[in-house]
DNA sequence: CGAGTGATTGAGGATGCTCAAACCACGTGG
DNA sequence: CCACGTGGTTTGAGCATCCTCAATCACTCG
C-alpha cells in the first residue's frame, strides 16, 4: 500500500452506498444487500495519478469504483502505453486478476477515487449463495468485453478525427450515466487521448485543434469541454443507446 | 438458418465430446456432465465462409465451438471491417448476446465448424444449480477480455512488423492449445490479417514479405506456415505462458 | 477457357511520426 | 514579488509509414 492509498474499514455501509441512489443501477434485495455488506471489506481512497493496480501483481482484492475515475492500461517493454479502457463508478476493477490469478494490466486514477474493497477469496461463495449476483458479475464482464470490441474497432479502423470524436462522446456518455459529470467537462490529458487511440500526442493535438475550429469541443484548464456531443457522435458514426438499469457490485 | 448451416439434434452426446479428451480442458463431475448434457440442444455445423452470428440479431442460442475456427468482427457503415478476435474449440460464442440482449458483433467461419448449441434462456438455471459452471463461464469471459486487451495493445501501439508477428504467434499458440493444428499451418487470408491489425492488405502483404525474407514464415496455398515461432515471439515481444487446465462449456 | 479469389508489385500521395522548440499556467521557494 | 521548474499544450519542419489505386499474376474451379 503506497502512501497515495488509504484504506478505511467500512466507513461507508452498503445501505448508504451513493451508487444505490442513482437510478441506472438496479436495486438489491435485502438479503443481497446484506451479503454484499459482509463481502465488503472497506473503502480504498486513492489520489489522482496514483496507481491502483499493477500488471503482474497478485492482489487479494477486487474493487468496485464508488467515485472518481481512472484508466486501465498496458505497457510494452520500451514504454509504449496503450490505454485499454476507462473505469467509472459502478465498474468492477480487478476481476481478471481474481479469476486468472494475475493482473494483466494496470489501473491508474485520473481523479481522486474511492473504491469499495472485496476479498477475491470470497468470490466463489458469492457464486454459491447468490446466483443472481453471479449472473450480474458475468453481465458486467460482458459489457466490458463489448466496450473493448468497440474500442478495437475505433483504434483499428477509424481515422484520427473519427477516433477523437468517438472517444470523447464515449467517455462523456459513460461519465454521465455513472454520474461522474454534470457539466460536460472531462479532466483528461491529450496524452491519455493519444494513448487510448494509438496515435501520437502531436497528432492528437492537431486533430483536437480541428475539432476546436469547428466549435465541437474546447480544451481548457487541463480538461476537455464538449460543446457539441451530437456533432461528435455524427463524426464518429456513433449512436447512443438508451441505458436500461444495470447491475453493479 | 441459412443453407450453409445445419442443425442436428444431439448427434454427439457430451460424454463423447471430443474436447473432453484434450487435457488442457478441466474434467467435469458426473452431475455437471449430466446437466450440461441436458443443457445442450444439438450440434450446429457451418461451412467455411458462412456467417454464424450476425450483429444486431437476437439469437436464442449460445454456443461452444467443438471443432474448426472462425472470427468475431465488427463493421463500420462504409464497410471497414475490424476483426476483434478469433474463436477456437472450447470457446464460448454468443455470451454477450445472451446477457446484453443483442449481438454486438458478427461471427464468421474460417473453416468448417461444428458448434454445440445451448438455449440462452436456460443459462440462468445453470447459474442457480451449478455455481462452479457459472464461475467457469465468468472465467471464460475474463480470458476473452484479457485477449482483447492484448489485441488492443497490438493494434494501438505495435509497429506493422510487430503486429503481424504478434498475430501469427498468438493464433498459432491458441490453435495448438485447442488442438486445431498439429502441423503449424493456419488457413487464413492476408485480408484477415489486415483487418485484425488495422492495416491495409497491401501493406500487410509487404510486411509479410519481410517476414518471409527472414525465413520466419511461408505463405502457401491459401494459408500460412510458421517456420520460426520463437523469432516471431521475439519480434512481437511476446512470451508464451504455460497453459494450465481451463474450463469450457 | 473464363471467372473468381487471393497474392504481389509499383507509383504517388496522405496520414501520422519524431524531433525540437516555444509557450502557458501553475506552484514553489528564495 | 520574482525566478524557476514542471506538466501540459501548441507549432513547425522533415521524414517514415502506411494508404489508395491500379495492374498483374498464380491458382482453382466449373
Amino acid at each position: 500500500m503506497t502512501k497515495e492509498q488509504e484504506l478505511t474499514h467500512n466507513s461507508l455501509p452498503c445501505e448508504k452506498c451513493p451508487l444505490r441512489k442513482r437510478n441506472i443501477f438496479r436495486d438489491f434485495e435485502a438479503d443481497e444487500l446484506d451479503f454484499v455488506g459482509r463481502f465488503k471489506k472497506g473503502d480504498l481512497a486513492v489520489k489522482k495519478g496514483a496507481t491502483v493496480l499493477v500488471e503482474g501483481a497478485h492482489n487479494p482484492h477486487l474493487y468496485t469504483v464508488l467515485s472518481g475515475w481512472g484508466f486501465r492500461y498496458k505497457l510494452l517493454e520500451d514504454g509504449r502505453r496503450q490505454i485499454v479502457n476507462y473505469v467509472m463508478p459502478g465498474d468492477l476493477v480487478g476481476l481478471q486478476g481474481s479469476l486468472l490469478g494475475e493482473m494483466k494490466h494496470s489501473v491508474e486514477a485520473l481523479s481522486q477515487m474511492v473504491l469499495c474493497v472485496f476479498e477475491k477469496a470470497e468470490l466463489f461463495s458469492l457464486y454459491r449463495k447468490f446466483p443472481e449476483l453471479a449472473y450480474d458479475i458475468t453481465w458486467i464482464a460482458s459489457r466490458e468485453e463489448c466496450m473493448l470490441d468497440d474500442n478495437l474497432l475505433t483504434v483499428g479502423r477509424r481515422t484520427a478525427l473519427e477516433k477523437v470524436a468517438y472517444l470523447l462522446v464515449f467517455i462523456l456518455e459513460r461519465s454521465r450515466q455513472s454520474g461522474l459529470t454534470k457539466n460536460g467537462t472531462l479532466s483528461i490529458t491529450q496524452q491519455h487521448v493519444a494513448d487510448t487511440l494509438g496515435i501520437s500526442v502531436v497528432h492528437t493535438n492537431k486533430t483536437i485543434a480541428r475539432l476546436m475550429e469547428r466549435g465541437h469541443v474546447k480544451w481548457e484548464d487541463g480538461g476537455c469541454r464538449i460543446l457539441n456531443p451530437e456533432a461528435l457522435a455524427e463524426l464518429a458514426g456513433w449512436t447512443a443507446e438508451r441505458a436500461g438499469k444495470r447491475p453493479f457490485l
